[in-house]
DNA sequence: TGCGCTCTGTTGAAAAATCAACACAGTTGA
DNA sequence: TCAACTGTGTTGATTTTTCAACAGAGCGCA
């Protein structure tokens, strides 16, 4: 049996409110709905948000009138969370294999001064390590 | 209004399976139903690999007196698409700062040799993005 | 002021997911 | 041989999720 994370115990479309809330960061709840694959009415969306309230993986604030929402945890712990399930899950636990992948991906994307940029990083990472 | 992705639409039960078969390859029922948290019933498991059969997401072959279940899809489209949809929710679409996560998360974790690989790697596709 | 608009709070219904029960087939081993 | 075991096929109930309706509060503005 495998351990439960709290936020990987998700529904479909509490899944779907998080992930727009972690693209997007702090977002009404028209918004919200407007990202939503087949949106349903601005009444469920709020149950929703409601639910996540609940389980405490969201905070919100007001804004003047409305209602302002926004992941509970800090961006890099969410990163962090969900870097090590994909490596564990689709990597067999290899951070390279991972990182492979993610470069091989991107290629033209990712541009020159990027890539000096992360093989600085990889040499620094070497010195620390050693 | 976002785009869905078949694999993205998926119940919470139908996720934890497919990552088990992900991270496992090949697994029967029992082994399925072994890392399942919470494990219901054979039949309940059962219940689901029928629903994702009907998806066409896993394939199912006999061994002998069982069926064994693996993804359909092969493994490295499944990361491509994983990968893909982490950077784009979690790295506001940075393959660079999503490497950079990567690798701070591991540290220790990777080793040198492995580090000098990732350096050739990003020399080679420096060359190629030329 | 008072009407229209937007938003929230709450409740309960509709739909879907989740689960278990049951019947039956094949295999194994005493 | 034939019971015990393990597996599948199918069906329907239970639970959860998902959704919408309705009521009321606050704000802006003619």
């Amino acid at each position: 049996m495998a351990e439960s994370s709290p936020t990987h115990d998700l529904t479909r479309r509490e899944r779907q409110v998080m992930d727009i809330l972690h693209r997007r960061g702090e977002s009404t709840v028209a918004e919200i709905m407007g990202e939503l694959p087949d949106p349903p009415t601005y009444s469920a969306v709020r149950s929703i948000l409601r639910i996540l309230g609940e389980k405490a993986l969201i905070d919100f604030k007001e804004d003047g009138p409305r209602y302002v929402y926004s992941p509970a945890a800090p961006t890099e712990r969410a990163q962090a969370d969900v870097l090590a399930h994909v490596v564990r899950t689709y990597f067999a636990g290899s951070t390279e294999q991972a990182m492979t992948a993610l470069l091989r991906m991107s290629d033209t994307a990712v541009g020159d001064e990027a890539l000096e940029h992360l093989r600085a990083q990889i040499d620094s990472a070497r010195q620390k390590g050693r």
